[in-house]
DNA sequence: ATGGCAGGGCACCCCTGA
């Protein structure tokens, strides 16, 4: 099977071209989105379901939001990190089969100096802790999402333009590698990738016709999940449609 | 050095994103 994350900067604008890349990608049982941006009472549930898919889903107006669209029943959903007290709506998990699904929309940060900064790496650092437990519970688990981290300088199309700013910095980069001492593994990096290869592009000055992306959308797997793992790419094809996300889809296939 | 573009809320301008 094949499992998918895709920020889809709000999903009341996206759900057509959702719907539409399903289609396209029979083999993709579970799809992990970010930035719903959708209050629960407005979420578009039974379209969702007329359409054939079973959801989960945990939003807020205008901000945030996460949802997880699979082609079997979801279970055992539970949304937040547990012992972090916050209104913003950015973690969803269910499993599917023996397959644990956390879908993450990592806060961004905004800026180094921001308030917004400290509240992403205390956020990552409370995601970590908990995703031990997690582990512990479910040793089949994927942890999916927006991270609005580039791990690496090759994440990020000119690393000298980008250096110390958000989404690269030590910090956050530090965050990333503590994610995978959980011994999680970027399903990304355990093939062969072209170059220059991202996920997520500027709406502003041609940045994907000038590929000035970074890669932050990511797949980690746990081990017992990364032995399955038989491929994993980004589908840039839905960044060239009429009114495009700024993010493009990630999707590992699994042998399981 | 700044803004570029896009979505949403709300009210015509601001906030946020990355």
């Amino acid at each position: 099977m094949q499992i998918a994350t895709w920020n889809v900067n709000s999903l009341k604008v996206r759900l057509p071209q959702v719907l539409e890349w399903l289609t396209q990608h029979p083999e993709v049982t579970a799809l992990a989105i970010q930035e719903t941006k959708l209050e629960d009472a407005n979420f578009p549930q039974a379209e969702i379901e007329s359409a054939g898919f079973h959801v989960a889903f945990a939003g807020q107006k205008t901000y945030n939001g996460v949802a997880i669209i699979s082609r079997e029943p979801l279970s055992d959903i539970s949304i937040n990190i547990p012992a972090l007290d916050d209104p913003q709506k950015r973690v969803i998990a269910a499993t599917l089969g023996g397959v644990r699904l956390v879908c993450v929309y990592v806060p961004n940060g905004q800026a180094l100096d921001s308030d917004k900064y400290p509240y992403k790496l205390g956020w990552l650092a409370a995601l970590t802790t908990w995703l031990q437990d997690e582990l512990a519970r479910h040793p089949h688990l994927a942890l999916l999402g927006d991270f609005n981290i580039a791990p690496e300088d090759r994440d990020v199309h000119d690393p000298a333009q980008w250096e110390g700013q958000v989404l690269v910095s030590p910090p956050e980069r530090a965050a990333w590698q503590d994610l995978l001492k959980l011994n999680l593994s970027d399903a990304f990096r355990l093939f062969e990738q072209a170059d220059k290869s991202f996920s997520w592009w500027d709406y502003r000055g041609l940045g994907f016709r000038r590929n000035a992306g970074l890669r932050i959308d990511h797949i980690l797997l746990s081990a017992p999940l990364a032995t399955q793992c038989t491929a994993c790419e980004i589908d840039k094809a839905p960044r060239r449609n009429e009114r495009p996300s700024d993010h493009t889809p990630v999707i590992a296939t699994l042998n399981v």
